[in-house]
DNA sequence: CCAGCCGATGACATCGTTGTCGGGCTGAGC
DNA sequence: GCTCAGCCCGACAACGATGTCATCGGCTGG
């Protein structure tokens, strides 16, 4: 009995014990489960893992004993002997944007419930030496299977080199769908589409769209969307003063909203790529006076946190998040549970919608 | 000699090769390098963690073949010689304030220039069976250090239960320091007192406070700083009217802004107690047609992205996250250094910095 | 009644690395 | 020349879990 006490019994380690007080909890191994339920090893092992036949006493036994012990199997030794970390890798870039964060964030949630763990490394997009990087983390942290998010999801060397290494990937938004991996995508030019047909049907004619990032593809899809709009609705083509750059962060959002405002002719409506940017807009239109929603309506992507903490409340597209991790990790599964299968490469379209909060409102009878 | 393959030249694995084409490029082992060393594994290991004495010959020999075969030493198998995991670990909580983004992105550039990985793991606040989760991070992942953040870093419960198992922690911005963990603290009163005396500077007596999340430790530092600063001058206590509550959030700071700018003698400056706040100061501000910083001084703190993208960029109080998750580290390495001692729950300082930019400026003249 | 078979279980090896211990080699001192 | 110290280095075991194969029952069918 004793200082760390019950299930083993006594046993004789004294490993630690002349590091410190460290009344450490030494945790219980398989032995010491196999030694209390008077069975081997291997038939605990086969309990946990439910394999082939274990009589049913015999099981309960063992459970028992796994319970009396608190014992949890190491995952460490697991995965020495299997060659993998249970873990899903995920790079992380700049978090300053948001998406990543909230990326990341779901896919915690997601992992959390499919038993899994997240592990994650570093990317700097300057960063020399990225090979031996990833192949370190891949390497030495046994990691067998990422999710890769937007922009490396197309950075096809890094996609080369962990194929190389056996590593299963699955792609987050990814420019353009991959053969080999997996790709959960939006469809950004529908959504985008959504958002002009609600601006047209609040009346709007005159919509100016502040663009994403160029390195990333949903910048060119929802400004495709954008423009599909007004086909679409058999109007003539939008002016193209009023598609003008950005970079899905808020100062790009300022200086785009801008150069849409000093217009002439400025536009009674203003989709941006990202909430950032329309947050951005918001704040610009209103030092410059503007009331909104009356005279000028804003729309964001995203969903992001700030879309319904400001005010006003941005209209925006939701990105299915939760959805979209849950389904990459469910691949992930799938792509283990038929391992042979080569036709694991699917396309994941998952299902955004359309917010509407106060930032959008009819255009003003002027 | 060579079942496996002498130096990766030829070698007869089959192990994955039903496993379709999969090229996967088998990683060597200690064993394939001392093979091609002429040595024993054993003395391979010993020339990675240059231990004791190998002859500089062998060394060097090693040290080629090592290079030659790209090899890199398995972290798993180690983690389960050392019975720890080489990552460090930190629970991640809801990412809306970026601030723990921040601190999580600061964190993984520490770990990388000190050779160690970060490990994360989900902590809702609400989450039940919160415990069995610790747990089974800690023990199955063998992880035997980490970082707490705030507010995670003052849960009692938590600490004991991560002392009880061994892990070693360090704390960041903790509500007060531990006893048997090093906290990395800032100054969060005297950099209070510094912006209200930044204010003073400039003119300003009527100044409105939005206060952070109450669970927060450090909103009532920056309160408690933000009333001394008036004793330090030896100036009457400030307007309790003028001190409103707050949560760190967006949101929370526009209810703020609007309580402060409602008043009939309203502020003429706003220190708020986080740059998301004071953002939406601005936002309120400008909402109503004043104009910054000219009719309302705003200070932030922070400096999070935002405050530099915003108009008028914030003046705010310089976090140096860099510092103090590159200080975490150096901790958690120089305890592991003299393990046994127990004097190592120091309290480090780390030195904030008050950034001036567009948001603040002398009170108008009227 | 015995051969053969099948279902349950255990012994052993293994994953890649490192601590322990002892053996062998070298060189110095007598 | 011999011995012994001291330095390198290798054999072996161990970390904790699991795949492989053998084994030991008991059972059935001829």
């Amino acid at each position: 009995m004793a200082w760390r006490g019950g299930g083993g019994d006594q046993d004789g380690r004294t490993r630690d014990d002349h590091l410190s007080l460290d009344a450490t909890k030494v945790m219980a191994t398989i032995h010491d489960v196999a030694l209390r339920a008077g069975v081997s090893p291997k038939t605990v092992s086969r309990v946990m893992n439910d394999h082939e036949s274990v009589t049913a006493k015999t099981r309960e036994r063992v459970r028992a004993a796994m319970q009396a012990l608190d014992y949890h199997p190491n995952a460490v030794a697991r995965g020495l002997r299997a060659q993998a970390a249970p873990a899903v890798g995920i790079l992380m870039g700049d978090p300053s944007g948001g998406y990543q964060t909230r990326i990341h964030h779901a896919l915690m949630v997601a992992c959390l419930q499919n038993g899994r763990h997240l592990s994650a490394e570093l990317v700097e997009g300057d960063m020399a030496g990225w090979q031996d990087r990833i192949r370190a983390f891949v390497t030495e942290g046994g990691i067998r299977e990422m999710v890769l998010l937007p922009p490396e999801c197309d950075f096809a060397p890094l996609k080369a080199l962990l194929r190389e290494h056996g590593v299963r990937c699955v792609l987050i938004s990814p420019t353009s769908p991959d053969s080999l991996s997996p790709s959960i995508v939006m469809d950004d030019r529908a959504a985008a589409r959504e958002v002009v047909e609600h601006l047209f049907s609040l009346g709007h004619e005159r919509i100016g769209h502040i663009a994403g990032h160029p390195d990333h593809a949903a910048s060119t899809l929802r400004r495709n969307g954008f423009n599909e709009a007004y086909a679409a609705a058999g109007k003539p083509r939008p002016d193209p003063a009023l598609i003008v750059p950005g970079d899905f962060s808020f100062k790009g959002g300022l200086a785009g909203a801008q150069a849409l405002l000093d217009m002439d002719n400025p536009p009674t409506a203003i989709f941006a790529a990202n909430d950032d940017m329309a947050a951005a807009t918001c704040m610009e239109a209103q030092r410059r006076g503007l009331k909104l929603p009356d005279e000028l309506s804003v729309v964001g992507f995203d969903d992001a946190p700030i879309a319904a903490a400001i005010w006003p409340s941005l209209t925006t597209i939701r990105q299915p998040f939760d959805q979209m991790t849950q389904r990459a990790i469910t691949a992930l599964n799938a792509w283990n549970a038929n391992a042979a299968l080569g036709k694991s490469a699917a396309t994941i379209l998952t299902q955004h919608s359309l917010v509407i909060r106060e930032s959008t409102g009819p255009v003003r009878a002027s």
